[in-house]
RNA sequence: CGGGGUGUGGCGCAGUUGGUAGCGCGCUUGCUUUGGGAGCAAGAAGCCCCCAGUUCGAGUCUGGGCACCCCGACCA
């Protein structure tokens, strides 16, 4: 490719809507371009490291046994329902009707497709297992797009299904997609770790995360250095023991517009642990009591599995004092009647605590849960803090904010049980299909492989994601002797099997440096007249800056020598 | 959805007490230059986000909308 006759708009200023690094680089390279928030254009150089992606995933995901197929981004209303997920699903989901006023999903993924199309295939065990994978666009109508690429309502993801006879086949099928994950992010040159995580939506019994730390990612994961555990936030757990108060009689205690856990244990004197913190939420129209510690913050991901399928939310003022008689701020389950109570681990045989009572301005003092509350359940609901002691080995666990990559899920019979997806067991009876699904953000790899290997000039791209393998600069005229060396050399490397660029722009050699760099091709061969005096080539990296000088015939031998140490894509 | 910010040539920005728009980069042409974003000269390019209002007159003031960005809420 020659450069004179490519699209490759680069910048030299920074435009003023991008934060992240990666943001700002893959603008002033000339990767993508903004069409509206959340919706990205990719442009040639853009859309080659996306291509160089995908075909990494294409091959790990083969080598592992899946098959690639292609489902429609449209999809009908009727089977998001038979999944309850067209309700689920909310306002995250782009809907349209047509001109019949039918309804339709723009989808944001595609269990329901895929179980749609296991269904109607009328599996036996003899096919099974099977695994279908595509690389899609997807829509998601996200409430803030942001940080470029990360976040947005329109992207490429590449989701893998898995369908199985029973839960032995998924685990064995779900081991070997994370093996696949593992090659995947290895081979694009990613330094990534893998958490264990919430199912939020997807719904099934485990999923794990494949995570890339940046101070700018969207998850908190714990990490313990020790031994290896590591969890996304939103399932994380800890060792920490409660402080144990002194157990008192109760007492009721005037708190004059102390409504805060800061406020009421300034005026108290007590420390906030020592208060119980209770907050009411409604969980399908029915008022539920939260407690944790007051130092403690509830954590919803793990208040959903605690409290079931319900939808909740928490409860507004006026069902706050409708249900306990009090306003936000004054409240606990003491002294109320009727309304299921959950409570974290850590209160468990608590006294001596400080909770409302129920009655503006007044709060309870030596509360004890055993004594003065009927607790339905605890169970895990904090989230955990920086430093809290790892669940498994007792050392402290430390806080790193992550972008996710990737999501494995045992989604188990989910969707095969709403949408009737069976096959025939050896005994002739129908079950159904044990499911498994795989995805992988490919948008988020390019932006991440910028955000992990960049410098102050631009992108470095490791070869395998590189949208070229070699530039050559030429310095000096095409018409010149060095000019005719270029070319020749770009056409015997493209000979060769390399994906070449030639920046033949009649610009000066300063200017194509800096292109050069912010473009981030891994290796540069500057021809002009100063080394053909001594008949000489540089070649240079772009990760090091380290130069060598060759003769034009020794460029392939020194080309492939460089290749030996990184991994190139392969053909 | 709450809070904050910004909308002016392709990009980054300035625009005073209201008087009809400017700078840098980029672009075009010419000359000179040519190993880390060159110099000089001449040009082209703007519904000043939109709609109403105030005014003799609005980029500027008032009201209402919209878009985009950031923080939070939310989020496979």
């Amino acid at each position: 490719m020659l450069w004179s006759k490519a699209f490759i708009p680069t910048l030299k200023e920074v435009p003023a809507e991008a934060e992240m690094i990666s943001h700002q680089l893959m603008l002033r390279a000339g990767l993508v371009r903004q069409l509206t928030a959340g919706v990205y254009e990719y442009l040639p150089l853009g859309w080659k490291v996306m291509l160089k992606v995908m075909k990494i995933v294409r091959e790990e995901m083969d080598k592992a046994g899946a098959q690639e197929i292609y489902l429609p981004a449209l999809c009908p209303a009727e089977i998001w329902q038979e999944s309850g997920r067209w309700e689920s699903f909310g306002d995250e989901m782009f809907r349209l009707k047509d001109r019949k006023k039918r309804e339709y999903a723009l989808c944001p993924t595609h269990e329901e497709v895929i179980t749609d199309l296991a269904r109607a295939q009328r599996f036996s065990y003899r096919d099974l297992p099977q695994n279908w994978y595509q690389m899609q666009v997807k829509f998601r109508d996200e409430p803030r797009p942001r940080a470029g690429v990360i976040r947005v309502r329109h992207f490429t993801m590449k989701d893998a299904y898995s369908m199985d006879r029973d839960q032995n086949g998924l685990d064995q099928s779900y081991l070997s997609m994370r093996e696949a994950y593992k090659k995947i992010f290895a081979r694009c040159g990613l330094k990534y770790f893998i958490v264990g995580a919430s199912s939020g939506l997807m719904g099934g019994s485990g999923s794990q995360e494949f995570m890339v730390p940046s101070p700018s990612g969207e998850d908190t994961c714990a990490v313990c250095e020790a031994c290896g555990y590591a969890a996304n936030i939103q399932i994380a757990s800890s060792k920490l023991q409660a402080p144990k108060y002194q157990d008192l009689p109760l007492l009721e205690v005037s708190t004059p517009e102390k409504r805060t856990v800061e406020e009421v244990s300034q005026f108290l004197k007590v420390p906030a642990s020592q208060l119980m913190k209770s907050l009411l939420y409604m969980a399908d129209g029915q008022p539920v009591f939260i407690l944790v510690r007051g130092d403690d913050e509830a954590n919803e991901d793990k208040l959903q599995k605690a409290i079931g399928n319900a939808t909740f939310r928490p409860a507004t003022p006026e069902e706050v004092l409708k249900h306990t008689g009090a306003n936000v701020g004054f409240i606990s389950p003491v002294g109320v009647k009727g309304v299921r109570i959950i409570a974290d681990h850590l209160l468990k045989d608590a006294t001596g605590l400080v909770s409302g009572a129920c009655k503006d301005h007044f709060h309870y003092q030596g509360i004890s849960v055993n004594r003065d509350l009927k607790i339905d359940e605890y169970a895990d609901i904090r989230t955990i803090k920086d430093g809290e002691p790892c669940p498994e080995c007792g050392k402290p666990l430390g806080l790193t904010q992550a972008i996710e990559l990737g999501h494995i899920f045992k989604l188990g019979l989910k969707y095969s049980q709403a949408l009737n997806a069976n096959f025939t067991d050896e005994d002739g009876t129908q079950k159904p299909l044990v499911m498994g699904s795989y995805g992988i953000g490919i948008d988020r790899i390019a932006a991440c492989v910028i955000e992990q290997s960049h410098d102050k000039d631009g992108i470095i791209w490791p070869a395998a994601v590189a949208p070229y393998q070699v530039l050559i600069t030429l310095l000096g005229d095409p018409s010149s002797e060095a000019g005719r060396l270029a070319l020749k050399i770009h056409d015997d490397l493209i000979q060769a099997g390399f994906d070449v660029l030639l920046d033949d722009r009649p610009e000066r050699p300063g200017f194509k440096f800096k292109d050069a760099d912010l473009t981030g091709i891994p290796v540069r061969i500057n021809v002009g007249e100063k080394g053909l005096r001594e008949g000489m080539v540089e070649i240079r990296q772009r990760k090091d800056g380290q130069v060598s000088k060759v003769r034009p015939e020794e460029i392939k031998l020194k080309l492939q020598e460089l290749t030996a140490a990184q991994i190139w894509p392969g053909r």
